[in-house]
RNA sequence: GGGCAGGUGGCGGAAUUGGCAGACGCGCUAGGCUUAGGACCUAGUUCCUGAUGAAGGAGUGCGGGUUCGAGUCCCGCUCUGCCCA
């Protein structure tokens, strides 16, 4: 018998599918259109297991989806800017470019190897001047717009990458990439006002409810929107002006019994000047800026600060309070000041416990409520006011009411919403990145770069020292300009965009990737938009996600796209694991897919990576567990060679009608294996257990072949049956399936044949097992025709001989019978 | 500290609507085939009692509850993971 060559099988697919243009598609408005996207992978330099799981995750449902009929857009591109290239050319000479372009070359041919369906005549490559002139020509319309600004800030500065990091991208102190521990700066940085967009991208939560709940939980406390009060604080000296605090609970505002401001306020600097003490404050200020933000609101055990002496007043009860600095109140969040009530906010309290600070209590527990103050606790609830003049005796949510109205009406206050999502900071001191495209003039100040000189392109030729500072303000012609208004000598913005930019609208560009006057092509866009199903790691739940939708809706309001949600449908991919953690470089537990394809197969490879737990759950990986999938893959082969017979024209059966059919119990596995799988796979995506159906249906076949192979009725099953197989296990071995379809003599390609239909009354058991409880404990079963009734199967299980034995001559106290399923006697 | 997931054989997992717990696979055991096997085939494989069989009992992290019936629903606890602080 002939062996399974599966690297010879492996190697001619790929070529045909590549040579007939098999997974090429343009827009057919005939056709019902599914757009199946995975997370682009940037370009490393080898493709890693959780990229194999994703694509063939993806890959399986779109071939799914292929053969039930649709229209189906599968792409695949590079996140090709970042800092690894740039890592790469300081550490070892090599141009980022010629770096980044080899890695993409090795990379698409081990995709290749897979067999995944992408249509590769739509690849895309960020780091080529075609698509990131399309960042910048985005940027320009936020700029326009005004939505892309220049301010100052303080940023996340990692000293390892020499690059501002945003919020997201510190990951417990540490830069994301590098764990380098991160310091703070103040720069000129620009941003995107994602802000503007805050509502929107939570209201639009909505819309989304094919996604998974933790991750719409995990945006919304991201954005964070928080109802509650600006309230000014005149300082005693002048009471002209105020400082603004921020707070949600303006009930409690008569116990504020001091104000702190963050080290970076822009009033600390002013304070600490006028102090006697300004030596002592000012090293205190440097101190605390200098701590990373988490660390500071991080462990209350830290809790630090410094009295400037200076008094506000509280416009609510006229008295002077002190003004502190505080290491655990950020600039980052609300107004970077805050009135403190330490009875009835833990930090304060904390906070004025150390300091021997007035603590003042202001609400009490309702009657009825038992979890009054603790000792060392502040009591945080909700109450009854007390001490606070014309409010005391109102419940906290009126008094909430009623104050923002009295502060509003006196002109220090107002209610008021604020978000905890900041505007997203994108300039990057690197070279391998998009330019912004802005030239700065004396005369003008920061003027956009005109559409037509489009895009700014990477020099080549750049020093990459690793000396601080962009690689492009080393490069005299990239940075010497003409002011674009003036025309006068003008310098050229050397920071380049956050790479999330990039990945942020990859997804439009996919629609029409040729297109040289727009971003995308609206009509593509009109028919492939949104995604149908966005498949990848759910790490980037936050980040990738919000910026994507965000840019859509930017994109949207631009009139190129009607979508308001890019991606309806997310399947956030669960983790790879090797000995119970996360494969990855630094714990040394890798495992080479090339490595595998070689040795098993890209189709057991496939099939075990898919086999071992459903798509959303993390997937543990075992060396044995390819080598199983392998060994079922060889079965189906043998099982083939076997029964060859079957598919000769000279030997053939003829077909069986329905009711022929209906006799055998393999006929029936089949059309129930059909069943099981369409909905595994097009419903719950749960490719495991297809897979471990179609499992069931090869075991059942083995073992009724024999006794089949005697008549022309049962060698008529047999071929439905193993005809069957391979169409329903195509998706996930598609090199084996499609050369088992040709050698069943089956015209075109398996990748565009019909998905099987199943015949209802086939899939359904002719008959039921029903199963006979005494006191909820099985004790018999039998078959009974489906659809019986209750008192027909109650009747039937009276009959048995164990049941009458159990029963002993008495009635049941009380019988249930469920249709199909059981009967359960209470004695 | 708060929120959200999750905990089922030796392992990965299945049980879709409250109705046979452990499908399917891995591993393991025994046997066959074989010069040999890390190939292939057959049988077995939750635990306990039972020589075996028949049969019985226990059993889905722990404790309680609802129900004729709970892996599934409710309450409390515990452990693990993730997110936020």
């Amino acid at each position: 018998m002939e062996h399974y060559d599966f690297q010879a099988i492996e190697a001619k697919w790929q070529k045909a599918w590549s040579d007939s243009g098999a997974f090429r598609v343009t827009e057919d408005p005939s056709k019902p259109k599914f757009y199946c996207l995975e997370m682009y992978p940037y370009p490393s330099g080898h493709i890693h297991m959780g990229h194999v799981r994703n694509y063939t995750i993806g890959d399986v449902i779109s071939r799914f989806k292929v053969m039930k009929g649709f229209n189906v857009l599968h792409p695949i591109g590079w996140d090709a800017l970042g800092m690894p290239a740039e890592n790469a050319a300081i550490k070892r000479g090599v141009q980022p470019r010629t770096w980044t372009l080899d890695n993409v070359v090795h990379m698409k041919t081990q995709l290749q190897r897979l067999g995944i369906s992408y249509d590769w005549s739509r690849e895309v490559n960020t780091c080529l001047p075609d698509y990131y002139k399309w960042n910048q020509w985005i940027f320009l319309k936020m700029f326009e717009k005004g939505l892309a600004i220049r301010k100052e800030s303080w940023v996340n500065w990692c000293p390892q990458c020499r690059t501002v990091l945003a919020n997201e991208q510190v990951v417990a102190e540490g830069c994301w990439r590098c764990e380098t521990k991160v310091a703070q700066k103040k720069m000129e940085q620009w941003f995107l006002k994602i802000t503007d967009y805050a509502e929107e991208l939570l209201t639009g939560h909505a819309l989304l409810a094919k996604w998974p709940e933790h991750v719409l939980l995990m945006q919304k406390n991201w954005i964070g929107k928080s109802f509650g009060s600006l309230v000014s604080f005149p300082p005693a000296w002048d009471r002209s002006r105020g400082i603004e605090v921020f707070t949600t609970r303006i009930d409690t505002i008569c116990g504020a019994t001091f104000l702190v401001l963050a080290a970076e306020h822009p009033m600390t600097a002013g304070l600490v000047a006028r102090s006697p003490r300004r030596e002592e404050l000012q090293a205190w200020v440097s101190r605390v800026i200098a701590q990373s933000r988490f660390k500071r609101d991080d462990a209350p055990e830290e809790k630090e600060g410094i009295d400037t002496g200076a008094k506000v007043v509280n416009p609510f009860t006229e008295r002077e309070i002190p003004v502190w600095l505080a290491n655990y109140v950020l600039m980052d969040y609300g107004t970077g000041a805050i009135m403190a009530v330490p009875a009835h906010d833990q930090r304060d309290h904390e906070f004025a416990l150390k300091y021997g600070l007035d603590i003042k209590t202001v609400i009490l527990p309702e009657k009825d409520q038992e979890n009054a103050a603790e000792p060392g606790k502040a009591f945080e609830d909700w109450g009854v006011l007390a001490d606070s003049g014309e409010f005391s005796g109102l419940g906290s949510a009126e008094a909430i009411v009623r104050m923002n109205r009295h502060a509003e009406a006196k002109g220090f206050g107002r209610q008021n919403v604020i978000y905890r999502l900041r505007d997203w900071g994108i300039s990057r001191q690197r070279y391998w990145g998009t330019p912004i495209p802005i030239i700065t003039c004396d005369a003008c100040g920061t003027v956009g770069v005109p559409y037509r000189d489009l895009p700014v392109e990477l020099p080549f030729d750049v020093p990459f020292t690793g000396e601080e500072g962009s690689p492009l303000e080393k490069v005299p012609a990239f940075v010497k300009a003409r002011c674009p208004k003036c025309g006068g000598p003008a310098r050229r913005e050397t920071d380049t965009m956050d790479t999330f930019v990039d990945s942020s609208w990859y997804f439009f560009r996919y629609t029409s990737p040729e297109r040289t006057d727009l971003p995308f092509a609206p009509e593509a866009g009109r028919y492939w938009m949104p995604v149908d199903l966005y498949i990848g790691g759910v790490e980037h739940a936050i980040l990738h996600l919000i910026y994507s939708r965000f840019f859509t809706k930017f994109l949207r309001d631009l009139g190129l796209t009607s979508a308001d949600e890019p991606f309806p449908h997310y399947l956030a991919q669960g983790m790879v694991t090797k000995d119970g953690s996360a494969m990855s470089k630094s714990r040394g537990n890798v495992v080479d897919p090339d490595e595998n394809v070689q040795t098993y197969g890209a189709d057991a490879l496939r099939l075990f990576i898919l086999f071992a737990s459903p798509p959303e759950k993390e997937f543990a990986w075992t060396r044995d567990g390819v080598e199983g999938g392998h060994r079922f893959l060889n079965r189906i082969w043998g099982l083939f060679q076997e029964n060859l017979g079957l598919f000769d024209r000279k030997t053939a059966p003829a077909p069986l009608d329905a009711a022929a059919a209906g006799r055998f119990p393999l006929a029936r596995k089949v059309h129930q294996t059909i069943r099981k799988v369409s909905d595994d796979i097009g419903v719950r995506f749960h490719l495991n257990t297809a897979i471990s159906s179609i499992m069931e249906l090869t075991n059942q076949i083995r073992k009724d072949r024999d006794a089949l192979r005697g008549d022309d009725a049962g060698r008529a099953v047999l071929r439905l049956s193993i005809e069957t197989l391979v169409l329903l296990l195509g998706p996930f071995a598609p090199h084996l399936c499609e050369e088992l379809w040709s050698r069943m003599g089956r015209p075109g390609l398996l990748f565009r044949a019909a998905w099987p239909v199943f015949d209802p009354g086939l899939a359904r058991d002719e008959t039921m097992t029903i199963v006979v409880q005494v006191n909820g404990k099985l004790r018999d079963k039998f078959e009974a025709a489906p659809d019986l009734s209750e008192d027909a199967l109650a009747n039937e299980a009276l009959a048995l001989d164990r049941i009458r034995e159990l029963l002993g001559g008495r009635a049941p106290r009380k019988v249930i019978a469920v249709k199909n399923k059981l009967v359960n006697f209470v004695i």
